[in-house]
Order: structure tokens, then sequence, then C-alpha cells
DNA sequence: GCGACAG
DNA sequence: ATCTTGTCGC
């Protein structure tokens, strides 16, 4: 290094870092269902991170609810250290750490796992949804609140209402109005479920708000448990 | 080169 | 994603 450079190769680490996981998101791609392969939907899980703002900690819970009472029947936390910055793209690589450890201490069993994020709506098709799905070899369906990436059709107002979301002239996913007049959740495919019936169980999972119930009682509970735990209770 | 960019 | 209070609207 000449000058005033800078002596340190954390650019080359970073960047090493990146271009593996972005490889390892290729080649787990080819693992990904996109046809329906799920039994019965008794018991549906949400799961969702929470982070300290300038810290490093992180609160993660998986909630499991009764698929058709919609009550809470299991809650499964986590707490660590980010080990993996956040990267449009490579979310997974920064929640699974935290996600994981969830599932392992979870007793009931589920039949899916909604996600927080896209499934194969992803620049290299495997976004965090197919990541836990594969990794897990559970169905998966991605339901982000804001789109990636992608160009999305026209889309009616009413509550049911869903437009086709392209990249590169493929569909790989749907903008789905769950309330009228609201805007829409951005599904996809994550792991064993098809597009069609990953709408249908999104749209039943969010019948008096705009996201499924799962997300919410994940978002619910690690926001809680975030602000207990660094005293943020107002 | 510029802008966009799940959580 | 995170911090933060009140406030506008159905």
């Amino acid at each position: 290094m000449e000058r005033g450079e800078i002596p340190s190769d954390t650019v080359d680490d970073r960047a090493d870092l990146v271009a593996n996981a972005m490889a390892e998101q290729t080649r787990l791609s080819l693992e990904v269902e996109e046809t329906d392969r799920l039994g019965e939907l008794r018991r549906i899980a949400g799961a969702d991170v929470a982070y300290e703002k300038y810290g490093e900690r992180f609160f993660a819970a998986v909630v499991v609810l009764d698929a058709h009472t919609l009550e809470v029947v299991e809650i499964a936390r986590h707490e660590g250290e980010h080990p993996f910055p956040y990267v449009p793209g490579l979310l997974s690589f920064r929640e699974l750490p935290a996600l994981l450890p969830c599932f392992e201490k979870l007793t009931s069993t589920i039949d899916l796992v909604v996600c927080d994020g896209n499934g194969r709506l992803h620049p290299r098709g495997f976004g965090v949804a197919c990541h836990l799905g594969v990794a897990l070899d559970v169905p998966t369906i991605g339901c982000a609140k804001n789109l990636l990436l992608g160009e999305v059709g026209p889309l009616a107002h009413e509550r049911g209402a869903h437009s086709p979301i392209v990249v590169d002239g493929i569909e790989r996913g749907s903008a789905l109005r769950t309330r009228d007049g609201v805007k829409p959740v951005y599904v996809s495919i994550g792991h064993r479920v098809s597009l069609p019936s990953a709408r249908t169980i999104v749209l039943r999972l969010a019948r008096d708000y705009r996201l499924p119930e799962t997300t919410r009682a994940a978002d619910h509970e690690v926001n809680l448990w975030r602000r207990a735990a660094l005293g943020l209770l107002a």
C-alpha cells in the first residue's frame, strides 16, 4: 500500500463474504420446490427478528399459531449478536442464524412458515423464505411489506385483487391486496408451496389487517422483547 | 455512471 | 430494520 492508504483488508473481506454468499444462493436455489407439497395445515408459524439500533444485538422469535383459530400455541425465542450485515439480497445470511435456533427449541410440529421477506422474488431466486424452507425442509411462503425488485402489473383496489410481479419476463411473485385500498403485500414462493396456494393462504391469514396474523404475532413478540431488554418501555 | 435496494 | 409523539382520518 502506498501513500495515505488505510492499511486494512476489511473491504476485501467484505467483498469475499458477499461473493461467497451469492454463490451459495445460486447453488441452493436448485433445491427449491415450486409446486404444492404440504399436508393438512394445522399449525402455521411466523418468524421475525428485531435489532438494536446502533448495537449488534438481535431478538428473534418464531410464533406458532393454530391454523384454524389463529390462536398462539407456542413461542420460541433466541437472542444473540448479528453475524452478517444487512445487504439487500442477502437477508437470509443475517436472519437464518437468528431464526434456526428458535426452530430447534420448538416442540410443536409446524406445517408451514410465513416469512417476513421474499422467496423466489429475489435477484438469484433464493430469498429468505427459500433459504429457511430448504434448510428446514418445511413448506414456506415469502410475504414482504415492500418491493425488492420486479415490475408490478395493474392492481384492482379490492381485497383479494392480485397482479403478477415480473422479473426478466418471468412471473416471480404476486402483489396481493389484503385490504380495500391499502398497499399490497408481495407474495412469492418459498418452498413446497405454489404461488396460487401462497396467495390463498396469505389472504386467509390477513383477514382483519394488511399483514398475515403470523407475521403480526412474530413482529409483536420480538418488538416487545427488544424494548424490554433494551429498557425502552414507555 | 446513476439509482434502487426484503429486513 | 431502528428512534419517536402526536395526530389526521374512517
